[in-house]
DNA sequence: GCCAACGTTGGC
DNA sequence: GCCAACGTTGGC
């Protein structure tokens, strides 16, 4: 079993509109970034677990937990020519897009914020980090492990 | 809302 | 395949 870390704008899609999903379950779509989907189409599998962070907004930072209960599938939404998803370059013998289904898991009582993340050497190495605009990335079980633990205090 | 960082596109 | 121009992300 692996860990991820998947960002939103809340605006869009937070933690709580996951939670209050019918099933508690969402598709995760809307990602168009090359090793983004790569990580989905390639790496993510069924029964992966995946932090939620918060971005661009006012409280940036890690909020909960979400489980992937379906693995990496073709987005329909790259062929409807209506949807602002929808991408010429794409179809369906050879899609471009994928999507994953997730699952709310937990909500954190407090955010563990990009802040704190940015002042724990532990964390330094994070690619929230290092790379900063990849929006769905691998997070090792240390780090994983680590940010639960500041959640506990 | 600004703007730095950086990913993508497209001409050559 | 290079790289300038352009578009987007995301913290502040």
């Amino acid at each position: 079993m692996k860990y991820w870390l998947l960002k939103t704008e809340p605006d869009e899609c937070s933690i709580d509109d996951i939670k209050n999903s019918p099933e508690q379950t969402m598709v995760w779509d809307g990602v168009r970034n090359y090793q983004a989907r790569n990580n989905i189409r390639d790496h993510i599998q069924l029964g992966d677990l995946a932090f939620i962070y918060h971005s661009s907004c006012q409280a940036v930072g890690i909020v909960g937990v979400v489980e992937v209960v379906k693995a990496s599938y073709p987005d329909p939404e790259q062929f409807n020519t209506s949807s602002t998803l929808y991408d010429l370059k794409s179809s369906p013998e050879n899609p471009r897009w994928f999507n994953i289904d997730i699952k709310f898991k937990t909500k954190f009582n407090r955010i563990v914020s990009l802040k704190q993340i940015k002042s724990i050497d532990v964390l330094s190495d994070m690619a929230l980090i290092k790379q900063a605009r990849l929006s769905v990335q691998p997070v090792t079980a240390e780090h994983w492990q680590f940010i639960h633990s500041i959640n506990n205090v």
